[in-house]
DNA sequence: ACACCAAAAGTTGTCAACAATTTTGCTCTA
DNA sequence: TAGAGCAAAATTGTTGACAACTTTTGGTGT
């Protein structure tokens, strides 16, 4: 991204936004990436929810800043498919169909176990303490039933997992593909939210200390299946044509 | 990337440059998914080097285009590590030091043999074809000796076998580590240019066609290890201490 | 009351001018 | 002649205004 050397602060307003949550201050510095990791926590947290507009005055509000910078941020939103750009109509969260969701999910069950995989076969012991310590915080949230908590915890597990590499390419390429899970699951979900069954993120780790690669790689794509069946990808969309059946027209 | 309804054009400009090719055609409309793509094909054919600057101006008549639509572009490339920004001075092709270069073959030997695996256990026939096709072309071109062709062809190669998986997800992906690589091959190759041996792409391609899944994931491997041992990945960088001794002041 | 159409309001896309910074080229001096 | 210092030129970053488009609003007629 680009590097700035001097701060840059404009009229900053009072109120504030769903993204821009209550009295949270914001740092001397806002540049695209700062509004790309919010947008990409809201996401996570499933507060932004997919189709939702995200106009540019209103972002232009929330973060201070001026459209240039909105827009910047936005177009790397749109490239990473967290958001999507309509010629004149603006920017929307992105709302996946079906299809796309497959492809998400495709992607992950190839990729996720290859990483886990690999963490298994060799991990500095900082990032095992640091998935220990992730683990039971999913633990506590889930105990008090913080849900918004537990659903980002839950994607941030996997996250961590591939920071677990010590390779940042393939972190951010996991990243990108659980926040696109996120909005899936929002879109997607079923009613037994199944999304993170509890035990497996634990039993992963237990393998990954194990170093057992096999183990890993097997539970991580199980665990990856278990919660794409858990969503109801209905077929990918009603045709035209199919009105007729719909309403007994035959 | 943003949809556009009507056609938009200005002065066309009658030079050209290392980028936009002479002679070439210019599409009826030039948004910055072309103008990155162009920007990834002349990285991947070494006709453009790392550190070569990218000056806004230049790519605006290049292209013709405003300059909104090249920084855009700009923009998205950096995000993607093919391009490095640095403020008030502009844009340049990336040059990545041998730890960024470690990264990136890293993150290739952990997700390629994945997707590669995936390939051999289900693949469309005509993908099959495809790979086919491609390995004679790239016959061909050793055999002509036309080695910017071959250069080309070996990184597209991969991108390819992304492709063959069906997702455009994992695709992208790769052609993202593949066009990094592509630079990392230009700076740190070594003189004898081992860069895709010989055979070793059809020996992958035949234990894909026999649905051989083990052996597909470590000849793919193996391959990109190969690959990345060819390289003079010398010692992170001089640190300031150390001039004493290159200069033999000690 | 409803469909239809026109004007207005609001939003996004584009451009051109300006400000800030870096680079270049020149001059002067030691 | 090499190098410091300075002014001019060139390049990038930012802003504000305007154009193009979409959505909303309000009216008109049936």
């Amino acid at each position: 991204m680009v590097k700035r050397k001097r701060g840059f602060r404009k009229n900053v307003p009072t109120d504030s936004t769903s993204i821009e949550t209550a009295n949270k201050a914001l740092p001397d510095q806002v540049d695209e990436a700062y509004i790309v990791e919010r947008i990409y926590s809201a996401v996570m947290e499933h507060r932004l929810p997919p189709a939702q507009k995200l106009s540019e005055l209103k972002l232009c509000e929330a973060f201070g800043v001026g459209r240039m910078r909105v827009r910047h941020a936005l177009l790397l939103l749109s490239d990473q498919g967290i958001v999507e750009l309509e010629a004149n109509r603006g920017a929307f969260v992105a709302s996946p169909n079906p299809k796309e969701a497959n492809e998400v999910f495709d992607a992950r069950m190839v990729l996720e176990p290859a990483i886990a995989r690999r963490v298994a076969m060799e991990t500095p012991p900082e990032y095992l303490a640091m998935l220990r310590q992730h683990i039971s915080l999913e633990d506590e949230a889930r105990e008090y039933s913080r849900g918004a908590d537990l659903i980002r915890l839950s994607g941030e597990f996997h996250v961590k997992v591939a920071l677990a590499s010590g390779n940042l390419i393939l972190r951010r390429v996991i990243r990108e593909l659980v926040t696109r899970s996120s909005l899936i699951v929002g879109l997607f979900g079923a009613s037994n939210h199944m999304d993170c069954p509890d035990g497996e993120h634990s039993d992963l780790l237990g393998a990954i200390e194990r170093g057992d690669a096999d183990t890993t790689a097997s539970l991580m794509f199980e665990h990856l299946r278990k919660i794409k069946d858990g969503l109801d990808l209905a077929p990918p969309r009603p045709k035209e044509g199919d009105l007729k059946d719909i309403l007994g027209l035959r």
